[in-house]
DNA sequence: ATTGTTTTTAGAATCATTCTAAAATGGCTT
DNA sequence: AAGCCATTTTAGAATGATTCTAAAAACAAT
């Protein structure tokens, strides 16, 4: 597990990233990845920042998650049409998707085996493989 | 396959999902179902009718659009943040997407083949599993 | 300090989608 | 065919997530 706890650690990740250690960008990576791994929108990190104390705009979590994105500390994930989230966990794996309650579960990479692929184009390469399971969480969230 | 190609089979398929078959329905279930499989999205699917000479509104094609989906005539298919994809094959199968140029083809669903999963949570029910293939066409659309 | 580059920012702009309320249509019944 | 009521369609406004823009701020190097 790729876990940054010290303040440090932080800003050595961002500055292996190929980015300036920002006091935006540190914050961020902080509230990304001190904890477990998580999910999440940038509206969600937006506020969690403003919550904590820092304020960040908008648009600058937006620019943040897509520069750690290609910088390949986060995955982009597509669960839902007109909603993007970030999972901070970026080894192989796979998701469980609660429809009802918009939660994101990660299911080990390795409780999923794929089998034959089909044949690709000539000078096609495969990005990534997502598989999503979608479930309904049939009890109501009492 | 499912294919309609008879006026009498598109009216009875909109019919058959409990909608009243009027004039802007079967004009776009005949678009949709006439041919092969397709994967359109709802402006693509609005210019297409358009240039075929019939004028539907945006909105209606998003609402039949919904509506074929909830009957089960059409499956939504999330690749691509901001952008909804329907399929007209609902059969069991799964996706290739061309990340460079926005093109999807379908994968016979035993191609692929998935082992174990992880125990859901109590009540949960899977109500589909996507697996998206995404690949990157390095050869340059020449 | 000065300069030039990178970042951040507020607010406007965009894009897909949904909503709204009104007009049109469809399917009865007579 | 005429009238009636529910269903559909529609244009246009509204929404919501995201991106863009141009200006201000922060940073790094001289």
């Amino acid at each position: 597990m790729r876990q940054a706890v010290t303040s440090n650690d932080i800003i050595e990740m961002v500055r292996d990233a190929g980015l300036r250690p920002t006091r935006q960008r540190l914050s961020l990576a902080r509230l990304l990845f001190s904890g477990g791994d998580r999910h999440v929108t940038a509206e969600q990190l937006h506020s969690e920042s403003l919550g904590q104390g820092f304020s960040v705009s908008l648009a600058t979590v937006y620019n943040t998650l897509h520069q750690f994105t290609t910088a390949g500390l986060l995955r982009e994930l597509v669960v839902d049409a007109g909603r993007s989230y970030f999972d901070t966990n970026i080894s192989a794996h796979h998701h469980l998707y609660f429809e009802d309650s918009g939660i994101l579960r990660d299911v080990a990479g390795d409780n999923v085996a794929i089998g034959e692929l089909p044949a690709l184009p000539e000078g096609a390469k495969i990005s990534r493989i997502d598989i999503i399971i979608r479930v309904k969480d049939c009890a109501p969230a009492a």
